[in-house]
DNA sequence: ATGCCCTATGATATAGGA
């Protein structure tokens, strides 16, 4: 099974470059974020042409996340329990769905602007509510394969920004906001590191002074995993080239391969 | 080369991104 997540920066600007990623890369699962379109304006019908199911939560022209799954889309879950408001909105950040016996969760955590910004307090709460949604269904099915993939806004460690001295003062890697990310990873999530194609393992680049090119990167797009699903990993990637060209977003696509088939092999009676 | 910001919106400026 391959699942993967991609920030799309508006998915109507990158339908047709969406599209023909589906058809080239052939993932069974993606997670998309910040749609930048409301529910009824998400292009439906040419995604289920590809045979997909769609899940979207997306209120309009800000912030908004998908799944796409030809593999089934069951237990649809909208937002996160006691998920925090932002200027009094709920904001469309978070989706949760089964598919092909994966759990699987699309996030577009809150950028946080600036510390101590009333955005970057929300942020933390909203990592937090995030701990506790997931840490209940790990709880309720231990087993079950599960993944928390999406655009976290945070870089785990120094290596995961190009220049750690150009963040100074900065969000995105402040200490409360890695201590978030370790709070995740306290729940039994491990997070799965993609191979970069070519250079370093970042996701995102800005679209500003040909950071691309010139290397200016951060991994910030991640895969948060439990061990049911770290442990079914066979590859997992960065896709660099569809940052490149006309038309493309700032964040690449990260790719992971499962074999889910032999992780569900029960382990008594096993070689090892 | 991959090449020097992009997107949606009560739009001809502005907010947000990270």
């Amino acid at each position: 099974m391959r699942i993967a997540t991609w920030n799309v920066n508006s998915v109507t600007a990158r339908l047709d470059r969406l599209l023909a990623w589906l058809e080239l890369a052939q993932p069974d699962v993606v997670a998309l974020q910040e749609l930048k379109c409301a529910d009824a304006a998400f292009p439906t019908m040419p995604v289920q042409a590809l045979g997909y199911e769609v899940a979207t939560l997306g209120t309009g022209r800000w912030n908004g996340v998908a799944l796409l799954s030809r593999v089934g889309l069951d237990e649809v879950t909208h937002g996160l329990t006691g998920q925090p408001q932002y200027e009094g909105a709920d904001e469309p950040r978070a989706i949760g769905a089964t598919c092909g016996g994966v759990r699987v969760w699309s996030v577009y955590v809150p950028n946080g602007r600036e510390p101590g910004h009333d955005h970057y307090g929300y942020k933390l709460e909203w990592l937090a509510a995030l701990r506790v949604t997931v840490g209940a269904e790990l709880t309720a099915e231990p087993s079950r394969p599960l993944a928390i993939i999406g655009d976290f806004n945070v870089a785990p460690t120094d290596d995961d920004v190009w220049d750690i001295s150009v963040f100074e003062g900065s969000t995105h890697v402040t200490e409360p906001e890695r201590q978030a990310l370790a709070d995740l990873r306290e729940l039994g999530l491990a997070d799965v590191l993609p191979r970069a194609l070519k250079g370093n393992p970042y996701t995102f680049w800005d679209y500003r002074n040909g950071a691309l090119h010139r290397g200016w990167g951060m991994r910030i797009d991640l895969v948060y995993a439990n061990p049911a699903f770290a442990g079914a990993v066979t590859d997992a990637y960065i896709d660099r080239d569809e940052r490149k060209g006309k038309g493309a977003s700032d964040h690449a696509p990260v790719v992971v391969d499962l074999d889910v088939a032999a992780q569900a092999i029960p382990a008594a009676g096993a070689e090892r």
